[in-house]
RNA sequence: CGCGGGGUAGAGAAAUGGCAUCUCGCAAGGCUCAUAACCUUGAGAUUGUGGGUUCGAAUCCCACCCCCGCAACCA
Protein backbone atom coordinates (compact mmCIF):
# COMPACT_ATOMS: atom_id res chain seq x y z
CA UNK A 1 0.00 0.00 0.00
CA UNK A 2 1.67 3.24 -1.52
CA UNK A 3 1.25 6.00 1.55
CA UNK A 4 -1.59 8.44 1.24
CA UNK A 5 0.15 11.93 -0.25
CA UNK A 6 -0.27 14.77 2.15
CA UNK A 7 -3.23 17.34 0.76
CA UNK A 8 -3.02 21.17 0.88
CA UNK A 9 -5.85 23.18 0.45
CA UNK A 10 -5.36 26.85 -0.20
CA UNK A 11 -7.32 29.82 -1.00
CA UNK A 12 -7.49 33.65 -1.44
CA UNK A 13 -10.25 35.28 -1.00
CA UNK A 14 -12.90 35.48 -4.06
CA UNK A 15 -12.58 39.53 -5.06
CA UNK A 16 -15.57 42.16 -5.70
CA UNK A 17 -16.28 42.47 -9.26
CA UNK A 18 -17.02 46.24 -8.46
CA UNK A 19 -14.09 47.50 -10.09
CA UNK A 20 -11.04 45.76 -11.87
CA UNK A 21 -7.71 44.17 -10.40
CA UNK A 22 -5.13 46.18 -8.31
CA UNK A 23 -1.83 45.66 -6.67
CA UNK A 24 -3.11 44.25 -3.21
CA UNK A 25 -5.62 41.87 -4.78
CA UNK A 26 -2.30 40.80 -6.86
CA UNK A 27 -0.16 40.78 -3.80
CA UNK A 28 -2.66 38.04 -1.97
CA UNK A 29 -2.40 36.05 -5.20
CA UNK A 30 0.62 35.66 -5.98
CA UNK A 31 1.30 34.38 -2.31
CA UNK A 32 -1.38 32.00 -2.26
CA UNK A 33 0.69 30.95 -6.01
CA UNK A 34 3.81 30.76 -4.32
CA UNK A 35 2.70 28.04 -1.14
CA UNK A 36 0.95 26.31 -3.67
CA UNK A 37 3.82 25.49 -6.15
CA UNK A 38 6.19 25.25 -2.93
CA UNK A 39 3.95 22.08 -2.00
CA UNK A 40 3.17 20.83 -5.29
CA UNK A 41 7.28 20.38 -5.82
CA UNK A 42 6.73 19.05 -2.13
CA UNK A 43 4.53 16.67 -3.42
CA UNK A 44 1.82 17.64 -1.82
CA UNK A 45 -2.00 16.58 -3.19
CA UNK A 46 -2.57 20.50 -3.61
CA UNK A 47 -5.57 22.65 -4.20
CA UNK A 48 -4.87 26.29 -5.04
CA UNK A 49 -8.48 28.63 -5.10
CA UNK A 50 -8.71 31.76 -6.09
CA UNK A 51 -12.23 33.43 -7.06
CA UNK A 52 -14.58 36.52 -7.92
CA UNK A 53 -17.27 37.66 -5.17
CA UNK A 54 -20.35 39.17 -7.50
CA UNK A 55 -23.51 39.20 -5.74
CA UNK A 56 -25.07 42.36 -4.09
CA UNK A 57 -26.34 45.89 -3.86
CA UNK A 58 -23.01 47.61 -4.93
CA UNK A 59 -22.23 45.10 -7.79
CA UNK A 60 -25.78 46.28 -9.22
CA UNK A 61 -25.09 49.60 -8.35
CA UNK A 62 -21.38 49.55 -10.58
CA UNK A 63 -23.18 47.66 -13.14
CA UNK A 64 -25.92 50.30 -13.64
CA UNK A 65 -23.54 52.97 -13.69
CA UNK A 66 -21.95 52.02 -16.53
CA UNK A 67 -25.13 51.61 -17.74
CA UNK A 68 -24.25 47.60 -18.36
CA UNK A 69 -26.06 44.74 -17.61
CA UNK A 70 -25.55 43.15 -14.42
CA UNK A 71 -24.49 39.43 -15.46
CA UNK A 72 -22.52 40.99 -18.65
CA UNK A 73 -20.44 43.69 -16.19
CA UNK A 74 -19.99 41.11 -13.91
CA UNK A 75 -18.68 38.45 -16.90
CA UNK A 76 -16.16 41.66 -17.86
CA UNK A 77 -14.95 42.10 -14.59
CA UNK A 78 -14.17 38.95 -13.58
CA UNK A 79 -12.57 37.81 -16.81
CA UNK A 80 -10.04 40.85 -15.70
CA UNK A 81 -9.17 39.18 -12.75
CA UNK A 82 -8.27 35.46 -14.53
CA UNK A 83 -6.23 37.47 -17.27
CA UNK A 84 -4.44 39.67 -14.75
CA UNK A 85 -3.63 36.11 -12.67
CA UNK A 86 -2.50 34.44 -15.92
CA UNK A 87 -0.55 37.63 -16.63
CA UNK A 88 1.21 37.23 -13.56
CA UNK A 89 2.38 33.85 -13.79
CA UNK A 90 -0.38 32.22 -11.20
CA UNK A 91 -1.65 29.04 -11.65
CA UNK A 92 -4.91 28.23 -9.05
CA UNK A 93 -6.21 25.13 -9.71
CA UNK A 94 -9.92 26.18 -9.85
CA UNK A 95 -11.68 29.45 -10.29
CA UNK A 96 -14.86 30.13 -8.78
CA UNK A 97 -18.00 32.99 -9.47
CA UNK A 98 -20.41 33.45 -7.10
CA UNK A 99 -22.60 33.60 -10.12
CA UNK A 100 -22.02 30.02 -10.99
CA UNK A 101 -24.63 27.64 -10.64
CA UNK A 102 -22.70 24.78 -8.61
CA UNK A 103 -21.54 27.62 -5.92
CA UNK A 104 -25.89 28.69 -5.88
CA UNK A 105 -26.44 25.11 -5.67
CA UNK A 106 -24.31 24.71 -2.54
CA UNK A 107 -25.43 27.64 -1.01
CA UNK A 108 -28.73 26.47 -1.12
CA UNK A 109 -28.07 23.16 0.39
CA UNK A 110 -25.78 25.28 2.78
CA UNK A 111 -28.71 27.29 3.92
CA UNK A 112 -31.16 24.58 4.71
CA UNK A 113 -28.37 22.92 6.82
CA UNK A 114 -27.91 26.11 8.82
CA UNK A 115 -31.54 26.50 9.49
CA UNK A 116 -32.29 22.99 10.28
CA UNK A 117 -29.11 23.87 12.97
CA UNK A 118 -31.40 26.06 14.72
CA UNK A 119 -29.17 28.40 14.67
CA UNK A 120 -31.26 30.72 12.69
CA UNK A 121 -34.07 32.73 13.58
CA UNK A 122 -36.37 35.31 12.23
CA UNK A 123 -36.15 39.06 13.98
CA UNK A 124 -36.49 42.57 13.56
CA UNK A 125 -33.51 44.75 13.05
CA UNK A 126 -34.00 48.30 13.56
CA UNK A 127 -31.62 51.21 12.69
CA UNK A 128 -31.23 54.49 11.27
CA UNK A 129 -31.17 54.39 7.94
CA UNK A 130 -29.94 57.28 5.53
CA UNK A 131 -32.15 57.20 2.30
CA UNK A 132 -29.45 58.66 -0.28
CA UNK A 133 -27.00 56.50 1.12
CA UNK A 134 -28.91 53.59 0.64
CA UNK A 135 -27.40 51.76 4.81
CA UNK A 136 -27.74 51.19 7.81
CA UNK A 137 -25.79 53.96 10.05
CA UNK A 138 -24.49 54.01 13.32
CA UNK A 139 -25.51 56.24 16.31
CA UNK A 140 -22.13 56.74 17.06
CA UNK A 141 -21.28 58.22 13.22
CA UNK A 142 -23.70 61.02 13.47
CA UNK A 143 -22.69 64.82 13.37
CA UNK A 144 -25.30 66.92 14.99
CA UNK A 145 -27.79 64.14 14.65
CA UNK A 146 -27.10 64.26 10.75
CA UNK A 147 -25.97 62.09 8.50
CA UNK A 148 -21.88 63.41 8.34
CA UNK A 149 -22.22 62.62 4.33
CA UNK A 150 -25.17 63.57 3.12
CA UNK A 151 -26.42 66.06 6.41
CA UNK A 152 -29.58 64.78 6.36
CA UNK A 153 -31.62 63.41 9.52
CA UNK A 154 -31.63 59.58 8.98
CA UNK A 155 -34.67 57.62 9.40
CA UNK A 156 -35.43 55.20 12.00
CA UNK A 157 -36.85 52.08 10.11
CA UNK A 158 -37.70 48.54 11.44
CA UNK A 159 -36.28 45.57 8.82
CA UNK A 160 -37.45 41.67 8.61
CA UNK A 161 -34.40 39.63 8.95
CA UNK A 162 -33.48 36.47 9.28
CA UNK A 163 -30.79 36.07 12.31
CA UNK A 164 -27.33 34.18 12.74
CA UNK A 165 -26.86 32.81 16.57
CA UNK A 166 -23.28 33.92 16.51
CA UNK A 167 -23.44 35.04 20.19
CA UNK A 168 -23.52 31.51 21.44
CA UNK A 169 -20.58 30.28 19.80
CA UNK A 170 -18.95 33.00 21.70
CA UNK A 171 -16.84 30.55 24.00
CA UNK A 172 -15.87 27.70 21.54
CA UNK A 173 -14.41 30.18 18.80
CA UNK A 174 -12.45 32.05 21.69
CA UNK A 175 -11.00 28.68 22.71
CA UNK A 176 -10.35 27.77 19.21
CA UNK A 177 -8.12 30.86 18.05
CA UNK A 178 -6.72 30.98 21.79
CA UNK A 179 -5.86 27.36 21.04
CA UNK A 180 -4.32 27.77 17.91
CA UNK A 181 -6.45 25.05 16.45
CA UNK A 182 -7.44 27.80 14.51
CA UNK A 183 -4.09 29.68 14.07
CA UNK A 184 -3.78 32.85 12.73
CA UNK A 185 -1.10 34.82 12.24
CA UNK A 186 0.32 36.70 12.51
CA UNK A 187 0.12 36.97 16.47
CA UNK A 188 -1.15 40.96 16.11
CA UNK A 189 -4.03 40.01 14.20
CA UNK A 190 -4.87 37.00 16.53
CA UNK A 191 -4.59 39.74 19.52
CA UNK A 192 -7.10 41.77 17.76
CA UNK A 193 -9.60 38.80 17.36
CA UNK A 194 -8.99 37.95 20.67
CA UNK A 195 -9.66 41.05 21.81
CA UNK A 196 -12.53 41.74 19.20
CA UNK A 197 -14.61 38.08 20.68
CA UNK A 198 -13.95 39.30 24.37
CA UNK A 199 -15.54 41.90 24.02
CA UNK A 200 -18.66 40.17 23.02
CA UNK A 201 -20.22 38.71 19.70
CA UNK A 202 -23.85 39.23 18.53
CA UNK A 203 -25.96 37.58 16.49
CA UNK A 204 -26.09 38.72 12.51
CA UNK A 205 -28.43 39.42 10.33
CA UNK A 206 -28.15 36.65 7.63
CA UNK A 207 -30.25 38.15 4.93
CA UNK A 208 -31.49 41.26 3.23
CA UNK A 209 -34.86 42.09 1.77
CA UNK A 210 -34.02 44.94 -0.54
CA UNK A 211 -30.81 43.15 -2.10
CA UNK A 212 -32.64 42.07 -5.53
CA UNK A 213 -28.64 40.85 -6.88
CA UNK A 214 -28.26 37.79 -4.53
CA UNK A 215 -29.35 34.01 -4.29
CA UNK A 216 -32.86 34.25 -2.49
CA UNK A 217 -33.02 31.77 0.84
CA UNK A 218 -34.57 28.58 0.26
CA UNK A 219 -37.52 29.25 2.62
CA UNK A 220 -38.16 32.94 1.86
CA UNK A 221 -37.41 34.12 -1.63
CA UNK A 222 -38.67 37.96 -0.29
CA UNK A 223 -34.89 37.90 0.98
CA UNK A 224 -31.94 37.41 -0.51
CA UNK A 225 -28.72 36.02 1.48
CA UNK A 226 -26.02 37.99 2.81
CA UNK A 227 -23.30 38.51 0.15
CA UNK A 228 -20.44 38.23 3.21
CA UNK A 229 -22.37 34.82 4.31
CA UNK A 230 -22.72 33.61 0.82
CA UNK A 231 -19.45 34.56 -0.36
CA UNK A 232 -17.58 32.87 2.50
CA UNK A 233 -19.35 29.61 1.54
CA UNK A 234 -17.22 29.49 -1.85
CA UNK A 235 -14.34 27.55 0.16
CA UNK A 236 -16.70 24.83 0.38
CA UNK A 237 -19.02 24.90 -3.02
CA UNK A 238 -15.77 25.33 -5.16
CA UNK A 239 -14.62 22.08 -4.10
CA UNK A 240 -17.79 20.21 -4.32
CA UNK A 241 -19.79 20.90 -1.28
CA UNK A 242 -23.26 19.16 -1.76
CA UNK A 243 -22.31 17.10 -4.90
CA UNK A 244 -18.83 16.00 -4.58
CA UNK A 245 -18.49 14.64 -1.29
CA UNK A 246 -15.22 12.28 -2.33
CA UNK A 247 -13.32 15.70 -3.03
CA UNK A 248 -14.81 18.21 -0.72
CA UNK A 249 -13.78 15.12 2.07
CA UNK A 250 -10.59 15.22 0.39
CA UNK A 251 -9.80 18.67 0.72
CA UNK A 252 -11.70 20.27 3.33
CA UNK A 253 -11.03 21.82 5.99
CA UNK A 254 -8.66 24.69 4.19
CA UNK A 255 -5.23 24.84 5.21
CA UNK A 256 -4.00 28.02 5.01
CA UNK A 257 -6.65 30.75 3.64
CA UNK A 258 -4.78 34.06 2.70
CA UNK A 259 -6.00 37.26 2.76
CA UNK A 260 -5.48 40.83 3.83
CA UNK A 261 -6.09 42.49 7.18
CA UNK A 262 -9.54 43.94 6.67
CA UNK A 263 -11.24 41.22 6.96
CA UNK A 264 -10.13 38.63 9.16
CA UNK A 265 -13.40 39.02 10.77
CA UNK A 266 -15.24 37.54 8.98
CA UNK A 267 -12.98 35.24 8.43
CA UNK A 268 -11.87 34.41 11.82
CA UNK A 269 -15.05 34.78 13.84
CA UNK A 270 -18.20 34.39 11.29
CA UNK A 271 -16.83 31.82 8.81
CA UNK A 272 -15.96 29.27 11.42
CA UNK A 273 -19.03 29.57 13.44
CA UNK A 274 -20.69 28.99 10.09
CA UNK A 275 -18.76 25.77 9.77
CA UNK A 276 -19.30 24.32 13.27
CA UNK A 277 -23.18 24.95 13.14
CA UNK A 278 -23.30 22.87 10.01
CA UNK A 279 -21.39 20.52 11.61
CA UNK A 280 -18.26 20.93 9.71
CA UNK A 281 -14.30 21.86 10.84
CA UNK A 282 -13.34 25.40 10.55
CA UNK A 283 -9.97 25.65 8.59
CA UNK A 284 -6.82 25.60 9.99
CA UNK A 285 -5.44 29.00 9.56
CA UNK A 286 -5.65 32.07 8.92
CA UNK A 287 -2.55 34.35 7.59
CA UNK A 288 -3.81 38.12 7.08
CA UNK A 289 -0.86 40.30 5.43
CA UNK A 290 -0.53 44.19 5.78
CA UNK A 291 -1.60 46.75 3.46
CA UNK A 292 0.26 48.64 0.72
CA UNK A 293 1.00 52.09 0.71
CA UNK A 294 2.44 54.10 -2.71
CA UNK A 295 5.14 56.58 -2.42
CA UNK A 296 3.82 56.88 1.03
CA UNK A 297 -0.04 57.40 0.52
CA UNK A 298 -2.54 55.24 0.85
CA UNK A 299 -4.17 53.66 -2.36
CA UNK A 300 -7.01 55.75 -3.22
CA UNK A 301 -8.91 55.78 -6.39
CA UNK A 302 -9.54 59.88 -6.00
CA UNK A 303 -6.34 60.11 -5.20
CA UNK A 304 -5.61 57.79 -8.33
CA UNK A 305 -2.57 56.03 -7.36
CA UNK A 306 -4.03 52.58 -7.81
CA UNK A 307 -1.74 50.34 -9.65
CA UNK A 308 -2.77 47.87 -12.25
CA UNK A 309 -0.84 45.15 -11.90
CA UNK A 310 -0.77 44.08 -15.75
CA UNK A 311 1.37 47.80 -16.26
CA UNK A 312 4.08 46.30 -14.22
CA UNK A 313 4.38 42.86 -15.51
CA UNK A 314 4.16 44.90 -19.10
CA UNK A 315 7.31 46.54 -18.14
CA UNK A 316 9.43 44.78 -15.91
CA UNK A 317 7.83 40.51 -16.61
CA UNK A 318 5.90 38.52 -14.13
CA UNK A 319 9.08 36.90 -12.11
CA UNK A 320 9.89 40.80 -11.45
CA UNK A 321 6.78 41.58 -10.25
CA UNK A 322 6.29 38.85 -8.16
CA UNK A 323 9.83 39.02 -6.64
CA UNK A 324 9.92 42.52 -6.01
CA UNK A 325 6.09 42.27 -3.94
CA UNK A 326 7.11 39.17 -1.53
CA UNK A 327 10.80 40.93 -1.09
CA UNK A 328 10.18 44.42 -0.42
CA UNK A 329 7.65 43.81 2.60
CA UNK A 330 7.78 40.87 5.38
CA UNK A 331 4.70 39.21 4.82
CA UNK A 332 2.47 40.23 7.06
CA UNK A 333 3.21 43.90 8.00
CA UNK A 334 2.27 47.28 5.87
CA UNK A 335 4.83 48.40 3.38
CA UNK A 336 5.66 50.94 0.91
CA UNK A 337 5.68 50.03 -3.01
CA UNK A 338 6.39 52.74 -6.19
CA UNK A 339 7.70 51.90 -9.83
CA UNK A 340 10.64 53.38 -8.55
CA UNK A 341 11.14 50.62 -5.79
CA UNK A 342 10.55 48.22 -8.24
CA UNK A 343 13.12 49.52 -11.14
CA UNK A 344 15.61 49.36 -8.15
CA UNK A 345 15.10 46.28 -7.00
CA UNK A 346 15.09 44.67 -10.40
CA UNK A 347 18.23 46.47 -11.64
CA UNK A 348 20.08 45.61 -8.28
CA UNK A 349 19.02 41.90 -7.53
CA UNK A 350 17.96 40.66 -11.00
CA UNK A 351 19.85 42.25 -13.43
CA UNK A 352 23.27 43.04 -11.95
CA UNK A 353 22.52 39.58 -9.29
CA UNK A 354 20.90 36.77 -10.77
CA UNK A 355 20.96 38.03 -14.25
CA UNK A 356 24.28 38.41 -14.25
CA UNK A 357 25.56 35.73 -11.97
CA UNK A 358 23.91 33.22 -14.59
CA UNK A 359 25.28 34.91 -17.79
CA UNK A 360 28.96 35.19 -16.23
CA UNK A 361 28.93 31.55 -15.07
CA UNK A 362 27.49 29.99 -18.52
CA UNK A 363 29.69 32.25 -20.63
CA UNK A 364 32.47 30.76 -18.41
CA UNK A 365 31.61 26.92 -18.74
CA UNK A 366 31.00 27.57 -22.95
CA UNK A 367 34.44 29.14 -23.09
CA UNK A 368 36.40 26.91 -20.81
CA UNK A 369 35.42 23.81 -20.54
CA UNK A 370 33.73 23.72 -24.07
CA UNK A 371 29.92 23.66 -22.75
CA UNK A 372 30.11 20.45 -20.51
CA UNK A 373 30.38 20.19 -16.75
CA UNK A 374 29.29 16.65 -16.96
CA UNK A 375 26.97 15.30 -14.13
CA UNK A 376 26.03 17.74 -11.05
CA UNK A 377 27.41 17.52 -7.73
CA UNK A 378 25.84 18.57 -4.81
CA UNK A 379 25.50 22.19 -4.45
CA UNK A 380 28.40 23.94 -2.29
CA UNK A 381 26.02 25.74 0.00
CA UNK A 382 22.97 24.50 1.74
CA UNK A 383 19.63 26.86 0.72
CA UNK A 384 17.25 24.28 2.51
CA UNK A 385 16.57 27.46 5.29
CA UNK A 386 14.77 28.87 1.93
CA UNK A 387 11.92 26.30 1.38
CA UNK A 388 11.19 26.40 4.89
CA UNK A 389 11.01 29.88 4.69
CA UNK A 390 8.38 30.16 1.88
CA UNK A 391 6.93 27.75 3.92
CA UNK A 392 6.12 30.06 7.17
CA UNK A 393 5.06 32.67 4.72
CA UNK A 394 8.54 34.72 5.37
CA UNK A 395 8.68 34.95 1.51
CA UNK A 396 10.95 37.72 2.56
CA UNK A 397 13.22 35.72 4.31
CA UNK A 398 13.93 33.44 2.47
CA UNK A 399 14.38 35.46 -0.76
CA UNK A 400 17.39 37.36 1.12
CA UNK A 401 18.80 33.71 1.87
CA UNK A 402 19.48 33.36 -1.64
CA UNK A 403 20.80 37.02 -2.46
CA UNK A 404 23.10 36.38 0.12
CA UNK A 405 24.28 33.16 -1.87
CA UNK A 406 24.28 35.32 -5.15
CA UNK A 407 26.38 37.32 -3.43
CA UNK A 408 28.53 34.75 -1.79
CA UNK A 409 29.46 33.42 -5.52
CA UNK A 410 30.23 36.69 -7.18
CA UNK A 411 33.09 36.96 -4.52
CA UNK A 412 33.92 32.64 -4.94
CA UNK A 413 34.74 34.24 -8.94
CA UNK A 414 36.49 37.06 -7.59
CA UNK A 415 38.71 35.37 -5.36
CA UNK A 416 39.09 32.18 -7.43
CA UNK A 417 40.14 34.74 -10.75
CA UNK A 418 39.03 31.56 -12.74
CA UNK A 419 40.34 33.49 -16.39
CA UNK A 420 43.73 33.30 -14.69
CA UNK A 421 43.49 29.84 -13.15
CA UNK A 422 42.74 28.47 -16.57
CA UNK A 423 45.80 28.96 -18.11
CA UNK A 424 48.08 27.33 -15.24
CA UNK A 425 45.36 24.76 -13.47
CA UNK A 426 42.43 23.55 -15.89
CA UNK A 427 41.23 21.47 -13.64
CA UNK A 428 40.71 23.88 -10.46
CA UNK A 429 38.53 26.12 -13.11
CA UNK A 430 36.02 22.64 -13.91
CA UNK A 431 36.15 21.79 -10.24
CA UNK A 432 35.09 25.88 -9.67
CA UNK A 433 32.18 25.63 -12.25
CA UNK A 434 31.02 22.43 -11.59
CA UNK A 435 30.44 24.00 -8.54
CA UNK A 436 28.74 26.90 -9.41
CA UNK A 437 26.76 25.42 -11.83
CA UNK A 438 24.98 23.27 -9.05
CA UNK A 439 24.95 25.98 -7.63
CA UNK A 440 22.43 28.06 -9.59
CA UNK A 441 20.49 24.80 -10.54
CA UNK A 442 20.08 24.85 -6.60
CA UNK A 443 19.12 28.24 -6.98
CA UNK A 444 16.60 27.83 -9.26
CA UNK A 445 14.99 25.01 -7.69
CA UNK A 446 14.54 26.75 -4.35
CA UNK A 447 13.30 30.35 -6.19
CA UNK A 448 10.88 28.17 -8.56
CA UNK A 449 7.25 28.82 -6.63
CA UNK A 450 8.06 32.14 -6.50
CA UNK A 451 10.20 32.77 -10.29
CA UNK A 452 8.78 29.95 -11.87
CA UNK A 453 8.97 30.88 -15.77
CA UNK A 454 13.11 32.25 -14.67
CA UNK A 455 13.62 29.13 -12.72
CA UNK A 456 12.88 27.05 -15.59
CA UNK A 457 15.08 28.65 -18.24
CA UNK A 458 18.12 28.27 -15.80
CA UNK A 459 16.89 24.53 -15.06
CA UNK A 460 16.53 24.27 -19.12
CA UNK A 461 19.64 26.12 -19.58
CA UNK A 462 21.92 23.84 -16.99
CA UNK A 463 20.37 20.84 -18.35
CA UNK A 464 21.53 20.78 -21.92
CA UNK A 465 24.05 19.18 -23.08
CA UNK A 466 26.03 21.79 -24.21
CA UNK A 467 26.10 24.80 -21.81
CA UNK A 468 26.11 28.14 -23.18
CA UNK A 469 25.81 31.62 -22.82
CA UNK A 470 22.23 33.05 -22.43
CA UNK A 471 21.49 34.32 -26.24
CA UNK A 472 19.51 36.87 -23.96
CA UNK A 473 19.99 38.50 -20.82
CA UNK A 474 17.67 36.69 -18.15
CA UNK A 475 17.18 40.33 -16.83
CA UNK A 476 17.64 42.92 -19.73
CA UNK A 477 18.50 46.36 -17.77
CA UNK A 478 15.97 49.17 -17.66
CA UNK A 479 17.17 52.39 -18.22
C1' C B 1 -9.10 56.74 26.94
C1' G B 2 -12.18 53.83 19.44
C1' C B 3 -8.67 50.10 16.73
C1' G B 4 -4.02 49.32 14.27
C1' G B 5 1.03 50.39 11.96
C1' G B 6 5.37 53.29 12.30
C1' G B 7 9.80 57.08 13.65
C1' U B 8 17.39 53.57 12.62
C1' A B 9 23.42 57.17 7.78
C1' G B 10 21.16 61.63 2.14
C1' A B 11 16.74 57.99 0.58
C1' G B 12 14.44 53.17 1.54
C1' A B 13 14.63 49.13 4.73
C1' A B 14 16.94 44.99 8.40
C1' A B 15 18.30 43.77 13.20
C1' U B 16 13.47 41.58 19.64
C1' G B 17 18.92 41.99 25.13
C1' G B 18 25.39 41.23 23.13
C1' C B 19 30.59 44.15 17.30
C1' A B 20 24.12 48.57 14.46
C1' U B 21 23.42 45.25 8.84
C1' C B 22 21.66 45.59 3.66
C1' U B 23 20.05 48.15 -1.02
C1' C B 24 20.19 52.82 -3.75
C1' G B 25 23.15 57.19 -3.98
C1' C B 26 28.36 59.40 -2.99
C1' A B 27 34.17 58.87 -2.94
C1' A B 28 38.65 55.94 -3.98
C1' G B 29 40.82 51.51 -5.82
C1' G B 30 40.73 46.55 -8.31
C1' C B 31 39.31 43.00 -12.09
C1' U B 32 38.04 41.61 -17.33
C1' C B 33 34.42 35.67 -17.02
C1' A B 34 29.79 38.72 -17.06
C1' U B 35 24.00 42.62 -18.72
C1' A B 36 29.11 49.71 -18.32
C1' A B 37 28.44 44.13 -14.83
C1' C B 38 31.29 42.14 -10.54
C1' C B 39 34.92 42.59 -6.12
C1' U B 40 37.48 45.62 -2.18
C1' U B 41 37.83 49.94 0.83
C1' G B 42 35.95 54.62 2.61
C1' A B 43 32.67 58.78 4.09
C1' G B 44 27.94 59.07 6.19
C1' A B 45 23.58 57.08 12.40
C1' U B 46 24.75 60.30 19.85
C1' U B 47 18.47 54.32 16.46
C1' G B 48 11.93 60.60 17.53
C1' U B 49 12.34 62.97 22.97
C1' G B 50 12.92 62.35 28.37
C1' G B 51 13.40 58.95 32.23
C1' G B 52 13.91 53.75 34.11
C1' U B 53 15.54 48.26 34.35
C1' U B 54 20.38 45.83 33.09
C1' C B 55 27.30 44.22 33.28
C1' G B 56 25.09 45.54 28.53
C1' A B 57 19.07 48.54 25.31
C1' A B 58 17.37 50.19 18.48
C1' U B 59 15.42 45.88 21.21
C1' C B 60 12.33 45.42 27.78
C1' C B 61 9.31 49.17 31.18
C1' C B 62 7.02 54.32 32.01
C1' A B 63 5.86 59.14 30.05
C1' C B 64 5.73 62.41 25.99
C1' C B 65 6.20 64.28 20.70
C1' C B 66 5.42 63.36 15.56
C1' C B 67 3.73 60.63 10.97
C1' C B 68 0.38 57.14 8.68
C1' G B 69 -3.75 53.60 8.00
C1' C B 70 -8.85 51.80 9.41
C1' A B 71 -13.81 53.36 11.25
C1' A B 72 -16.07 56.13 4.43
C1' C B 73 -14.41 53.62 -3.03
C1' C B 74 -10.12 50.27 -1.77
C1' A B 75 -6.36 43.64 -0.54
Amino acid sequence: MVSERKKFYITTPIYYVNDKPHIGHAYTTIAADVLARLHRQLGDDTWFLTGTDEHGANIAKAAEKKGKDVKEFVDEVSAKFSFAWDQLGIAPDDFIRTTESRHERAVNIFLNKLKESGKIYEGEYEGLYCVPHEAFIKESDLVNGLCPDHKLKPERIREKNWFFKLSEYQSEILELVDSGKLLIQPATRKNEVLAFIQQGLEDIAISRPNVKWGIPLPWDSNQTVYVWVEALFNYCSAIGYGFDEEKFRKYWPADVQVMAKDIIKFHCIIWPALLLAIGEEPPREIFAHGFFTVDGQKISKTIGNVIDPNEWVDKYGADAVRYFLLREVPFGQDGDVSEQKLKTRYNADLANGLGNLFSRVTTMIEKYLDGDVGEFIKSPRDLSEVSESFNRLEFDKGLVEVWETISWADNLIEQSKPWELVKTEPAKVKELLVNLAALLYDIALKLSPVMPETAQIIKSALESEKITKPAQPLFPKIE
